[in-house]
DNA sequence: ATCACTGATGGGAGCGCTCCCACACTACCT
DNA sequence: AGGTAGTGTGGGAGCGCTCCCATCAGTGAT
């Protein structure tokens, strides 16, 4: 009956107040009830949700959005093309948990691409607008000015790998380290003597923990780190192909390598291919993430497993306690959350 | 100051109404400008312009959400579980054309996926509370009652494929019966006689259309259609492998597959290296969708490409038309859009 | 001069909710 | 009896926009 909204009541579309209406109360109670306040009596909370069922009642998210200066949604972002993303099996088995966590609360998930700078330039208007409670970082750069972005803005954030030692932000990460040292702990115990290293983006921290988890197992079982052994990579297929082709120029004794990641270790083994090495019979393979690539290798690929899903619903976890709380930038260093969980080498034929 | 609402003017977030103060104009002005209007002089919009860019006003969205009746988001719409969705590069490709369109516009895009029951209540839930302003069908199966839902909410919806010849929503698809006779002309000529089809999910418009396409690309050859050539498969891998076993158990003389999609043919490759085919001397292998797949299997697949990301960028515009003309039923009968597009051959070793 | 128009502008009303204050009531103390 | 807490409840105010109507020039026709 409004003058512009006169698009007629046809689609039904029942307000609050309707609600009210019909349950004979205050459109104050009806929130309550729809809002789970334990502030209502029984038979009270009976009446409004009878109501709410026979009007089909389902709330206005734009209206509870501007009132409550909320919007029930977070958004997951990568600072990455879309391309890497759906090339790298890490970023869809953590979106895999992602959604898997949030699909049981209210929440709505949002993924957000910020690989070039156009997406970069959409990605902060989205935020500085508000439109989430919360934000997801997924694999960020050292010299990444987002974390900064959101603490100006007091939007709360996780973030998937610590920056550095130092981060400040709450982060979910595996314990790179370790799982690196197990990969190279366990060619030596097969037998290997020249182990090679494929590093991942090295402006990711955890590719550089793999690298140390890496220099320290070698010392630590008394052998010593030849740099010339360790080849910088980025994560990708085309990186470990020509860091592989590099390692084997400078070192055609090597016989064993150690990949930043699946991805890494396809290109390494396309090279080792072209190059005429078997695997693993001259040269041993291991991968990290154990993902589907892992499995589906020829052979099949020794990988460390993290438990990527996993620390996708950890993430969300640590998130919408952050946002329950409101508390984005008070909480830190008072109690910083930073969560750390256990790698797992899977071995199979390729080493 | 505002009772509740003093939680501070800290983080700025100016309004309309403080921008329309600054640049000396009336609300309404503002609006005008920020929508683009053209009834606004060009000093009085230079004005309002400089003073949005003084502030950094950045609309409340929820605000425009509540007060215009839209909320400038659309939904990918998934009727798959995500693990199938991660598996399927036909779904990311889809996504990537998607994405890539939809970031010229002011809209939003959400990823859902309807695979359990528990994301269809959810979804239902979601698409009843008008969250946003349009739907694309992604994949849907014959009998999915999601597209008449959408009606009954009036909706705007795309479909990826129509559901049958009688398709009453919008929708973009590729010359699947085309694509098929493509495959199979191609493998005829190769001097092949005893083609066998895997075939995709039958319920499913688009993989009957490519079985039509099998039989009559062959009864157009001269050649007698061998219903037991045929096999059901599910677009899986597994569904591949299990159908290339029936396949060879009944006919273990036949001489060339096609697959209903590339991971079709991967899991059919499988099977035939388990029974000792050479491919393509013994077998001649043809996929679907020329993914990454096709390029990486050994030995590389002969594929049929479909324009899979420029379908997406096309539903984006036929759904975007489609909303910004708000007439979901009206224009149905009148002017039918059914587009499709063109596929093509890409001939490697497998064939 | 008067009367239509037209284009540009200001601002009231309203979108559907949440928040909070005020107001009953009902206990339970002094 | 009067006070003091609690409970449950109703409803005003306000979130920041869009829409529309009223207004006010300006312009050309009568």
């Amino acid at each position: 009956m409004a003058s512009h909204g006169a698009r007629g009541r046809s689609g039904g579309r029942p307000t609050l107040e309707e609600v009210a209406a019909r349950a004979g109360v205050g459109r104050g109670t009806v929130s309550r009830v729809i809002n789970g306040s334990p502030r209502v009596s029984d038979a009270t909370r009976a009446a409004v949700e009878a109501a709410v069922a026979e009007l089909g009642y389902v709330p206005n998210t734009a209206a509870r959005a501007l009132a409550a200066n909320r919007t029930d949604a977070i958004a997951l972002v990568v600072p990455e093309p879309e391309t890497r993303f759906f090339a790298e099996p890490y970023f869809s088995d953590m979106l895999r948990g992602v959604g898997a966590e949030i699909s049981d609360t209210e929440m709505q998930l949002l993924l957000t691409f910020a690989g070039s700078d156009r997406e970069r330039q959409r990605l902060a208007q989205y935020l500085a607008a508000h439109r989430v409670d919360g934000v997801l970082l997924v694999s960020v750069h050292a010299d990444d000015p987002l974390p900064d972005l959101l603490a100006q803005l007091e939007i709360p954030a996780v973030i998937s790998g610590p920056r550095s030692s130092a981060e400040t932000l709450p982060s979910v990460d595996s314990d790179n380290y370790g799982g690196a040292r197990q990969a190279v702990e366990h060619l030596l115990s097969r037998g290997r003597r020249r182990v090679a290293h494929i590093t991942g983006r090295l402006d990711v921290y955890g590719a550089q923990r793999r690298v140390d988890g890496y220099r320290d197992a070698l010392s630590d079982a008394g052998h010593g780190v030849d740099e010339a052994l360790i080849e910088a990579g980025d994560f990708s297929e085309e990186g470990g192909h020509r860091a592989m082709r590099a390692l084997l120029e400078r070192h055609p004794d090597l016989d064993a390598v150690f990949a930043g990641s699946d991805v890494t270790a396809a290109g390494a083994r396309q090279a080792l291919r072209e190059a005429g090495r078997r695997i693993p019979d001259d040269v041993a393979l291991v991968g990290y993430d154990d993902s589907a690539i892992a499995r589906h290798m020829d052979p099949p690929l020794t990988s460390v497993r993290q438990p990527i899903e996993e620390m996708g619903r950890r993430m969300i976890d640590l998130l919408l306690t952050e946002v329950a709380d409101r508390r984005p930038l008070a909480s830190r260093g008072l109690d910083r959350r930073q969560m750390v969980l256990a790698t797992e080498l899977v071995v199979r034929s390729s080493s």
